[in-house]
RNA sequence: GCGGGUGUAGCUCAGUGGUAGAGCGUCACGUUGCCAACGUGAAUGUCGUGAGUUCAAAUCUCAUCACCCGCUCCA
């Protein structure tokens, strides 16, 4: 059968068979659910186990021959999710928190309006004025809106919010929404349309606010550059995104601290503690899954973006004229991995990041794309394989005042046997190592082979079946008594008491042959063993095919190294 | 964040002010001889949530939450 094209699948029908057989539910669901967020049902978690299981076996415990046709270095890593808040100021996540920033589109400088702006908003008649009546007048008038400078707004919000909603109330109504307009000639002119509108003339108010909006609905003055460069500026966005908690029983801002946006961060907080105590030498890498948290301003198509996921991250340190030459190394054989999982060729390809587009930590950075049925004919982003340079490194050694250069023996050795002075010498062997990241979403991973194998068949009961690879099915093997006498269920036991050691199998006696057979289609499970008549006489079973429907008799006995033989590949 | 749409059983949905429904699925018993067979029976609903209007609300109004689509955003 030829393979889908991801266009032609619907992810509502994706959605509905994942909560159907239970691979996905919507979290919390019972209280309504919440917005980004989702649980991993039974059959999910093992195929995310399969999937994570294999990265690690593959990175960490059997990683890559090296370009020396030797094994790479690679250690493994589980770091803390909540760390020393100022690891997130040294990564840059956390500069200018709850601050609007602005970003320069051309050479990428990442500024705070406020800073930027102050004098712009000095001339009122260009930007609106003040809140209300000028910041003087303690009781605002609700029904009268100007634009508020940022640097303004959170302290009106503070001091009124609270008061606001009580005028308001007094009125009857709770007020939930903000007009913002740039100027006050805009704020005369805005149309309040729907339930704003009947909202509005119940009160008898002009225009009403409330709740700030998220600061880019602030319009940025036109006509000012970047202070670097002279580029054209973003307009002022707040980045706070990540989650905060506090640390301790009390409350206050020395307590808090941060869930972690990625997990990279974790492996360069190690990378002195690596070096110290596994007896590794540059080049070598350090290997991490586990969950990180994004408060993201959308999350969208099912679990591609959520606020919670997965991430499998390796961090490769490398000598810095040796950089260039591993992320080749890693574009190639991250992209033969995610091959390895049975995902089509045609549905997955490498997109280069323009310069305009990279971070600013980032030299060079290439994205492993898959066509997801809700990008289609697009694709959308699955891994990040960055050379991030020394950034990191150098960051956490400014911050932490700890020295994390590394010397390098060998080049010392080198460099002296070929006449060198002590300056070159030391130039050459003492140097921040660089980083190659390859950095993927274990839970877009899952949202990968569910697609891919989402395949409709109408000509089968189910309609539709899971055709993963057997390796990463969530059950391997149904076993079926044909019927429920006659001695078939005992045998059928009997192997499953087999099979369970080895294998995620389930035994199923209920209802008709078809209908169990149409059950292990949604799952995925790629065979189902039948004990029938003849298996009592001649002691073989029917190996039923998930893609083909197709059936063969095999010996009882050899049901297990067909299985394995299979499940291998 | 903005605009539009949706929300009734596990799933797909019907129900436009007057008794909460269907098909499929699930479970039990019987039957069974390889692709959601059949018979009998059963369970499963604060009609997303909260207010309001009404004698009466799944149905009308408002708010809110979640999901989908399009913008926007995604260091």
């Amino acid at each position: 059968m030829p393979d889908i094209d991801p266009a032609d699948k619907s992810m509502d029908a994706i959605v509905a068979l994942c909560k159907r057989r239970g691979f996905v539910y919507p979290a919390s669901e019972i209280y309504g659910g919440i917005n980004g967020f989702w649980d991993y049902g039974p059959l999910g978690v093992a195929l995310k186990n399969n999937i994570r299981d294999h990265w690690w076996k593959h990175m960490v415990e059997c990683p890559p021959i090296g370009p020396d046709g030797e094994p790479v270095a690679m250690v493994g890593l589980d770091s803390s999710i909540i760390q020393n808040p100022r690891t997130w100021e040294a990564s840059g996540h956390v500069g200018g928190f709850n601050d609007p920033m602005v970003d320069c589109k051309e050479c990428k400088s990442r500024f705070r309006a406020d800073h930027l702006y102050t004098q712009t908003w000095a001339e009122p008649e260009k930007f609106g004025e003040y809140f209300l009546e000028g910041p003087e007048n303690p009781q605002p008038d609700p029904s009268y809106l100007a634009i508020l400078p940022i640097e303004k707004r959170k302290e009106v919000r503070d001091q009124y919010e609270l008061e606001l909603k009580l005028h308001a109330k007094d009125r009857g109504e709770v007020i939930r929404r903000l007009v913002v307009a740039s100027s006050l000639e805009e704020a005369e002119t805005i149309e309040l349309t729907g339930k704003h509108k009947k909202l509005a003339d119940k009160l008898g108010l002009k225009l009403f606010w409330t709740v700030p909006l998220a600061e880019y609905d602030y319009h940025a003055p036109r006509g000012e550059g970047c202070p670097n460069c002279g580029g054209e500026l973003t307009a002022p966005r707040l980045f706070n995104l990540m989650f905060e908690t506090y640390v301790g029983a009390i409350r206050d801002d020395d307590a808090k601290a941060y869930l972690r946006p990625e997990t990279a961060q974790g492996i360069f907080l190690n990378y002195k503690n690596v070096l110290d105590t596994m007896r590794v030498k540059v080049p070598f890498g350090v290997a991490q899954i586990g969950k990180s948290f994004r408060n993201e301003v959308t999350p969208r198509n099912f679990i591609f973006r959520s606020r919670e996921f997965e991430q499998m991250e390796m961090e490769w340190f490398c000598a810095p004229d040796e950089a260039a030459k591993w992320y080749e190394f890693w574009k190639i054989e991250r992209m033969k991995w995610w091959k390895t999982l049975g995902i089509s060729d045609s549905n997955l390809r490498y997109r280069d990041h323009d310069d305009d587009e990279l971070a600013h930590y980032s030299k060079m950075c290439v994205d492993i794309e898959y066509k997801y049925p809700f990008s289609a004919p697009g694709y959308g982003e699955l891994e990040g394989v960055a050379h991030r340079g020394c950034f990191d490194l150098t960051q956490h050694q400014t911050h932490s005042k700890q020295k994390l250069e590394y010397f390098d023996q060998e080049r010392q050795v080198k460099a002296k046997e070929a006449g060198a002075s002590k300056e070159e010498i030391d130039a050459q062997s003492k140097y921040m190592a660089n980083v190659i990241e390859p950095a993927s979403g274990l839970t877009r991973g899952v949202l990968v082979l569910l697609c891919e194998a989402y395949t409709e068949d109408h000509t089968r009961p189910s309609k539709v079946f899971m055709k993963f690879k057997p390796k990463f099915a969530p059950i391997k093997a149904g076993i079926f008594p044909l019927v429920n006498k006659d001695g078939m269920p005992e045998v059928a036991q009997k192997l499953y008491m087999q099979l369970r050691e080895k294998y995620t199998c389930q035994i199923d006696a209920k209802q008709s042959i078809g209908k169990r057979y149409a059950r292990m289609d949604e799952a995925g499970t790629p065979f189902c063993f039948t004990i029938d008549g003849d298996t009592l006489n001649d002691q073989t079973v029917t190996v039923r095919d998930r893609d083909s429907q197709s059936q063969e008799r095999i010996n009882i006995d050899k049901v297990d190294a067909f299985l394995t033989e299979k499940i291998g590949q």
